[in-house]
DNA sequence: GAACGGTATTGATGTGGATCAAAGGGCTCC
DNA sequence: GGAGCCCTTTGATCCACATCAATACCGTTC
């Protein structure tokens, strides 16, 4: 066991070793060896307070971003106004994938609430993933289930009705609170009925109709954003069987 | 330089510094001495007849494919047997990437008509991308376009009209037909109505209903799936000036 | 060149979710 | 700790698209 006893900085040293998200976020998978040369990874950390921006739509693209604590939105803007959202992140999760493909962001990213990340120059993870293999191949693999994810959101936007994808969006929240060691069955939401409504594309008012039917037929308990899941597979059900 | 005297061979040597496409196609923005590089980065070619699996969901993915000739859809199938259309793909587009993740295909691709790929097995591009620093920022921005392509598809799903959504799908095929020398008003759609409604979460008749009115306002002349676009600023203005 | 099956068009009707509206509740910020 | 404002819920009505149905068309195959 190594000295714990902290040097005289308020500024902790940003290292991928030390990090408890370290088997969700990009180190996830390599050999301790591997990730120590990680380390040198992380240009710094940047702290977002609620409603902030991370990065806008159309701002040079220069880092990706791991997120520390907190959790964000991305959405898209259209020029006569509408938006969607395109993604909820959470802890371990990145952020800013979209900006390698034009070397500049096509997305908004905004703080849920008050959050840290760290910044990856995107340079200098393309010059370390030469070097480690392991890093190159998890890199790409997070790319990858990003585009996984999206058709997923696609199949929910293309062909399920209102409480289908209000129960997928909940089934995959919970699995992503479990996977972070949080209770799969109680979380605490952070984003607006409105910004649920925008990812899934519904009216805030749909969403608030599935929430209070879903309450009705025991399937959850909903208090605002606190949310009680009491039938898990009966939400799994409502998304199988459809009856055409 | 080198010899041009071809080998006594009726197998095409699979070269990309030979290759037609490689302005739309991995190998595009590299110095012709890393395109050299790459000619051996190709495994063989496949050819797909139409309506045949390139892959298949579930399957073990080893390649990514880069389309020769022809066009595809990919595709995810759901339990109870909805799909959903993900994309289309044409010449010089590349296939696979969902499979990165998990190791395992994550959609199916289907040829909308008979078709060729070359195969590029993954860890050879991973090896080779390692070595050559053009190929693999070429890469990365193929995965990162491919995302910003799926958040585009998310707000055409979560926010626009039935009209709006056929306006968008036209613009971009015109828009891609164009890129490979071909006309941007004229052309042949590979897929059915029923292939573009669950592309753009519609239903086939309100597909043909909007070609319908498209017709009967000018903007485009239909003739089953050949197309010809009379009012592209027309189209456009169909999709940026919604009113709420 | 006739027959067939998959594809497309068009019409009539139904419905899920949007829209409009109003009131209640809780969080944030001073 | 209180005021204000944003967020949420719920009800009434509307409408875009789905669904059901029938016919027409086209490319393919023998």
């Amino acid at each position: 066991m190594k000295s714990v006893i902290p040097l005289m900085t308020t500024e902790v040293k940003t290292a991928c070793s030390q990090c408890n998200l370290r088997e969700l976020c990009l180190p996830f998978g390599l050999d301790p060896r591997d990730v120590d040369q990680l380390d040198e990874l992380v240009g710094s950390r940047r702290k977002i307070k609620r409603q902030q921006h991370l990065y806008r739509s159309g701002e040079v693209f220069e880092a990706i971003y791991a997120i520390r604590a907190g959790s964000f939105k991305t959405d898209v803007i259209l020029e006569d106004g509408r938006d969607q959202v395109t993604g909820f992140q959470m802890t371990g999760e990145v952020l800013g994938l979209d900006g390698i493909s034009t070397e500049h962001h096509s997305c908004n990213a905004i703080a849920l609430e008050d959050s840290e990340v760290c910044v990856i120059p995107f340079s200098r993870l393309e010059e370390l993933s030469r070097q480690v293999e392991s890093l190159q191949h998890q890199f790409h693999k997070i790319m990858s289930r990003e585009i996984v994810r999206d058709h997923g959101v696609m199949m929910l936007l293309g062909s399920m009705r209102a409480e289908e994808r209000l129960a997928a969006f909940l089934l995959n929240m919970s699995q992503r609170f479990t996977a972070r060691g949080f209770s799969p069955s109680e979380f605490h939401l952070r984003m607006t009925r409105d910004e649920i409504g925008s990812y899934l594309g519904l009216k805030l008012e749909t969403v608030s109709r599935a929430f209070s039917r879903f309450q009705e037929e025991g399937l959850v308990a909903v208090q605002q954003k606190h949310i009680r899941i009491l039938d898990t597979p009966g939400l799994k059900r409502l998304l199988n069987h459809h009856v055409a």
